[in-house]
DNA sequence: AAAGAAACTGGTAACGTTTTCATAAAATAA
DNA sequence: TTATTTTATGAAAACGTTACCAGTTTCTTT
């Protein structure tokens, strides 16, 4: 494997010379650089970023902290904070932290031994560990769509209860009293939402019935789906359906149609995310949009400038949802 | 930063005798291993990879090649290699290969720069220096779910005309004889499935009619939908569509849906990929399934195989798929 | 108890870069 | 011209590891 050295006695140059051109420094007199230059493309010369890391103290890697298995929404938000990471000439590394505690240990452990320059994390992660070690360390870091009590690290997210409440009004303004509810576990914002769920009842007094809300196991359409059936299984009777996400929403679309109930003709149903796929279903989806492009582009825009300002405080920012309004929601017949 | 020096210091032995525990070396005595256990726990110390890395000549890295913009199979296909990346204990970095040269240029460039152990190619590189480099290095690799003529590479997938001249034999088997499809452009995969189609049009006798196909410019609903209003604007008439990929299938289900055309009553649609989408779609679509989580499985185990055995030689394998018939496609009426 | 083998340990040289510092060459000013 | 500043250059140190080698224990065997 070629290495600087070769490329300075090709050169006849030292390799602090070679170093230099190598980091567009300019000033290198023109004859060396382009002996330099000739000598780099002959052979194929790459820098070997290892030995780079090791000594600039820092690693253009930013890591990405993902659940071991991510959702639609998840996978999107994934790929255009990726892609942006990648314009500002970033690495990407990922960092899977599965739900146990075990799991979250060992990624907290590689994490640590990777001296990432900065860390978007898509996936709430429980462990105090982490907390300390990002802060006490300094590691530059993005909570992307959630917040974290007492972190001191920049989130960006939407108000979910707020949003989820705006979509169960939309519900009752088209006449329906009896909504059920598709919830989930595990994350903050399966509980917030479920709260907005809450709110929007009691706004209009109508009173919260737990036999009308099941909670998917899985945030995908098999798990909307399963739930739907605990609903009808139970013998739950609704006219309107909230599912907190937009994949438990065209699952349970799914199993409604598997019981010849027509949407939004015998039961309407509003969903939360507004992923790709929402608007080419069939029916559409009414959703809550989150502004997920924004997001990502933020997310990489303030690690960046936290990367490199290295003073700017945490700020926690609440991005602006809408409402969208599609066919899979109708006025109760 | 807490350097193996000094954890050396602390437990009062040298460099070297860290380094051996570091390592899972048994030649140490117990009184010392624990003592250097002990300062480790204590101060949270982990190596650095960047040096590990640079003297130990590899990486524990395999790097993931993509299109800028990804479809959902390979979304799926990517989130199912990374898991077992993860279980074998290799780092995952990815590398974005926009369809330009400029992109796949850059994207060697980086690759070359990593010093990877291996590396799986989930997009086809046009470049001849991709394959260059990698022969001339011996970099392991796998092409995932795609072959190329001559390049001395681990290869994964199935027989595409095979199985799309299947899909669209079940379409004749049901009556029907004017027959749409949806392709696509850039990779080889959409020639071969396009192949598949003539030929099974040809086995039954009925002539090809290049105005009965529309290609779609990206491999999404969107795209599905747009190549579909394209086909009606163009007047074509049919009873029965084959579609090279789900998502565009489910696209277009979505764009007939607009002219007010049901499927399979006015239409029948079978896809190609067997997203995990596709069974829960309204209504479930008839496709070809790839061994998706196979592939991916396979990928991996392989290229593990090639890292650790260094002289494998490279295998084209060819998994079975499978045709899933579901609720997208009717008998002509 | 002596000799030999085995297990353990530390010093030091890599690895491939960047960075600092001193020096040499060139450009400018007097 | 000479003195002074500026610009180029190379030597060597550092970065945090692992690997090799030699030396020192400790354990067996006679």
């Amino acid at each position: 494997m070629i290495s600087i050295k070769d490329i300075a006695k090709l050169a006849g140059v030292s390799v602090s010379t070679v170093s230099r051109v190598l980091n567009h420094q300019d000033n290198v007199k023109a004859d060396k650089r382009e002996r330099i230059l000739a000598a780099i493309k002959q052979t194929g010369y790459v820098p070997n970023r290892a030995a780079r890391d090791m000594v600039s103290k820092h690693t253009s890697t930013v890591g990405i902290v993902l659940p071991g298995m991510f959702n639609m929404f998840q996978r999107q938000l994934f790929s255009i904070v990726v892609h942006h990471l990648e314009q500002f000439g970033y690495h990407t590394s990922f960092y899977f932290a599965s739900t146990d505690e075990e799991g979250e240990l060992a990624c907290l452990r590689r994490l640590k031994a990777d001296r990432l320059d900065g860390l978007i994390i898509l996936h709430e992660v429980a462990l105090p560990e982490f907390r300390t070690y990002l802060e006490e360390n300094k590691i530059p870091t993005v909570l992307a769509t959630f917040e974290r009590d007492g972190w001191k690290a920049t989130s960006i997210h939407i108000s979910e209860d707020e949003a989820a409440l705006q979509a169960v009004s939309h519900l009752i303004k088209l006449g329906h009293r009896d909504i059920a509810c598709i919830g989930g576990t595990k994350y903050s914002f399966s509980s917030q939402r479920l709260e907005g769920y809450r709110k929007a009842l009691e706004q209009a007094s109508i009173p919260y019935d737990a036999s009308k809300v099941a909670f998917a196991d899985v945030y995908n359409m098999e798990g909307g789906a399963k739930a739907l059936n605990q609903l009808l299984d139970s013998k739950a009777t609704f006219t309107a359906l909230f599912a907190i996400t937009d994949e438990l929403a065209l699952g349970s679309i799914r199993g409604l149609a598997d019981h010849n109930l027509s949407v939004p003709g015998d039961v309407s149903v509003v969903g939360f995310d507004n992923i790709e796929l929402s608007s080419f279903s069939v029916p559409r989806l009414t959703t809550i949009s989150q502004p997920i492009v924004e997001m990502g582009q933020m997310s990489v825009a303030l690690l960046h400038s936290l990367i490199t300002s290295k003073n700017g405080l945490p700020v926690s920012i609440a991005l602006p949802f809408t409402f969208v309004q599609r066919d899979s929601t109708a006025q109760r017949r």
